[in-house]
RNA sequence: GGCCCCGUAGCUCAGUGGAUAGAGCGGCAGACUUCGAAUCUGCGGGCGGAGGUUCGACUCCUCCCGGGGCCA
C-alpha cells in the first residue's frame, strides 16, 4: 500500500504486513459481528502459496494476537482475518489526531512532484458560466488534494487573446459603442454594453470580471497565460517535433505518438494552427519545470487527449505526464423543469447568478459532490434550501455544532496528552464508530488525490458528520466521566471536517 | 459511421474483485425541563439484458438494448 504513511490505520496495517509478508490492505466490514478491521489478504495469497486461505488466515489471526497488535482476532468466511482493537488504540489515535491537527491526513505522496493544474481557460468573451463553474470546482479540488498530498501545485488560466472569437467580441463591443446591434454572430447582453460604456480594449475588463467571479468562488489563479505571448514561440518548437509536408501544408506525425491521425501544424496558406499553439504551449509549460501537466477539458474535448499527449512524448516527455482530466456535463433543474445549457443556443447561465441563488458553498459542494465521469443536474431548489435537507449545511452544521461544545468547554485543555483523555468507563459503540470513521481519512484523502476523485470527500464527510451527531446525540460530552476524551474526540472530528470542506473550498463555520 | 461517458431505490447519486449493495431527497411514525432539534430514532424498494474470466463480479472482458456528448 503506502508503506510510508504513519497514520494509526497505516501502522497496524504495516504490523500485519510484515506477518503476512506481502502489504495488507485494512477495510472497514459493514457488519459489525465482523470486527473493526479485516483483510482479505489470505484470500489473495492463497494460490501462490497453495495452502487454503482459511488456514493462512489462521496463523495470520494468531501471530497478530501473540504480538498484542489487536484485542481479538479470528478467521472469518471463506478466510477473512477480522480484527478488534482496543479502547486504548482507539484513545491513543484521538490524541494523535488532535496533535496533528489539519495536517492529519496529508503528505501522503512519496515522491513530490511539481505539478501544474491548467482549468477554466474559456476566451474571455463573457462571464464565467455554470459549465466553466464545474470545471473550476473540480479542477481546483484536484489542485488542493494534490497539494494536500504533497505535491507542489500551480493553478493557471490560459485564454485566447488573438482568435476569431475575439474578433468577434471586439466587433460586437464596438458595434454597440457606435450604437448598433451586435453582429449575427456576435456576443450580446448586458455584460456587452457595460463592456462598451467603458474605453478602450474590453479584454482586460473582461478578464478581471472573470477573475473576481472566480476569486468569489474561491479559486486563485498563480498565472495567466495569453495565446498571442505562447504563438510567438510556434517556429521553435514546432522545429522539435517530427514533421512532413503534404498538400502544401506541415503536418506533425502524432500518428506514431497514439495519436488516431496526423495533425495539421501550419496551413498551406502559411498561416499556423491552433494546435501548434498547443505545441509552443506545452513545451514552455515543461520548460518551466513542470514535473506534471494537468488539463481539466468538458467532455466536450475529449477528442483532444491523445493528440496532446503525442505531444508531449514528441517533446521529449512521457505522455503520462501529461493528464487529461475529463468531466461530463452540467445541467440544471428547477422546479422540475430541467434546464440544458447549451453556449450556443445562447441558454448559459451565468456563475454569478447562480453564486447569488444558491451560494458559494452549495454551488461548490454539488459541483464537486459527484464523480467527474457522471454527468451533473445540478437541484437548484434542493441546493439553494438551507435545511436539513442540504447535505453541504448538514455536515457544515456538525462543524458549527462542535464550535459550539468547545465554545461551552471554555479553556479545558482539549489537546490533552492520551494518558490523561483515558475514558473512565469502555468507550461506547458510537464512540468507536466515530474514531474508526476519522481514522480513514487519510487513506481516503490519499486514494482521492491519486484518482482525481475528489467527490469522495463530501460524500465521506457526511459519514462524518453522521456519526458525529449520533455520538452527540446518545452521549453527553460536559460534565461527565469521560469529558477529557469526548472533548478530545470534538476536536478530532471538527477537525476532520474542517480539512474536508477546506478540500473542496467549503468554509467551515464556527457558527451557523 | 467512428470515438468518449453513463444505465444501481420513485428522484439525485455513492460503491476502482470480497462477507447480507449504501446515502440524501421524497413518504410515514416517533424523540427536546439537559452541552446547538440545521439534530436523532424507526419503517420500503434496486445493480438495463445475455454470455465469459474468477474460489468470489455492481466492479474486469465481449455482444445487445437505452440515454448523453464529440468527431466525420
Amino acid at each position: 500500500m503506502r508503506p510510508w504513511l504513519t497514520d494509526p490505520v497505516a501502522r497496524l496495517a504495516g504490523a500485519l504486513s510484515e506477518i503476512a509478508g506481502t502489504s495488507v490492505a485494512l477495510e472497514r466490514p459493514g457488519d459489525a459481528e465482523h470486527g473493526d478491521y479485516a483483510t482479505n489478504v489470505a484470500l489473495r495469497i492463497a494460490t501462490t502459496h497453495g495452502r487454503p486461505p482459511r488456514e493462512i488466515a489462521g496463523e495470520i489471526a494468531a501471530e497478530a494476537l501473540a504480538r498484542d497488535i489487536v484485542s481479538s482476532a479470528e478467521t472469518a468466511g471463506p478466510g477473512f482475518v477480522n480484527l478488534r482493537v482496543s479502547d486504548r488504540w482507539l484513545v491513543d489515535a484521538v490524541a494523535e489526531i488532535v496533535a496533528a491537527g489539519g495536517t492529519f491526513g496529508s503528505s501522503s505522496v512519496h515522491g513530490a512532484e511539481r505539478i501544474q493544474v491548467e482549468m477554466v481557460s474559456a476566451n474571455p468573451t463573457g462571464p464565467v458560466t455554470v459549465a466553466s463553474a464545474r470545471n473550476a470546482a473540480y479542477g481546483d479540488s484536484v489542485a488542493r488534494l494534490l497539494s494536500f498530498a504533497g505535491h507542489e501545485v500551480e493553478r493557471e488560466y490560459y485564454y485566447n487573446d488573438a482568435g476569431v472569437q475575439m474578433e468577434r467580441f471586439h466587433a460586437s463591443v464596438d458595434a454597440v459603442r457606435r450604437g448598433e446591434e451586435p453582429p449575427e454572430d456576435g456576443y450580446r447582453g448586458d455584460y456587452v454594453s457595460e463592456l462598451a460604456e467603458l474605453a478602450g480594449d474590453p479584454v482586460p475588463a473582461m478578464l478581471e470580471r472573470i477573475e473576481a467571479t472566480l476569486e468569489r468562488f474561491r479559486i486563485h489563479f498563480d498565472t495567466w497565460e495569453r495565446q498571442s505571448a505562447v504563438e510567438a514561440e510556434i517556429p521553435e518548437s514546432v522545429a522539435l517535433l517530427e514533421t512532413f509536408e503534404e498538400d502544401g501544408a506541415l503536418w506533425a506525425r502524432t500518428s506514431a505518438h497514439g495519436d488516431d491521425k496526423d495533425r495539421v501544424l501550419v496551413r498551406s496558406g502559411g498561416e499556423p494552427t491552433y494546435f501548434a499553439a498547443d505545441a509552443a504551449y506545452i513545451r514552455r509549460k515543461y520548460a518551466r519545470g513542470f514535473d506534471r501537466l494537468i488539463y481539466v477539458l468538458g467532455a466536450d474535448h475529449h477528442g483532444y487527449v491523445l493528440r496532446l499527449q503525442a505531444l508531449a512524448e514528441m517533446l521529449g516527455h512521457p505522455r503520462a505526464s501529461l493528464e487529461v482530466l475529463v468531466y461530463q456535463l452540467v445541467s440544471l433543474s428547477e422546479k422540475g423543469e430541467a434546464r440544458k445549457m447549451s453556449k450556443r443556443r445562447g441558454d448559459v447561465v451565468f456563475l454569478d447568478d447562480l453564486l447569488d441563488t444558491i451560494g458559494v458553498d452549495a454551488a461548490r459542494w454539488f459541483l464537486v459532490s459527484r464523480g467527474h465521469d457522471q454527468a451533473i443536474e445540478l437541484d437548484v431548489d434542493l441546493a439553494k434550501q438551507r435545511t436539513q435537507k442540504n447535505p453541504v449545511y448538514y455536515v457544515q452544521y456538525a462543524h458549527a455544532r462542535i464550535a459550539g461544545i468547545l465554545r461551552n468547554a471554555g479553556d479545558r485543555d482539549v489537546a490533552a496528552p492520551s494518558h490523561k483523555v483515558d475514558p473512565a468507563p469502555a468507550l461506547t459503540h458510537e464512540e468507536r464508530e466515530l474514531v474508526k470513521r476519522l481514522l480513514e481519512f487519510p487513506v481516503l484523502a490519499a486514494e482521492s488525490a491519486e484518482r482525481r476523485a475528489p467527490h469522495a470527500i463530501p460524500n465521506y464527510a457526511i459519514r462524518v458528520a453522521d456519526d458525529f451527531h449520533r455520538f452527540y446525540h446518545h452521549q453527553r460530552v460536559l460534565g461527565t466521566e469521560s469529558e477529557a476524551f469526548r472533548l478530545a474526540l470534538c476536536a478530532a472530528a471538527q477537525g476532520i471536517v474542517a480539512s474536508c470542506l477546506d478540500l473542496i473550498g467549503v468554509v467551515a463555520p464556527e457558527r451557523m
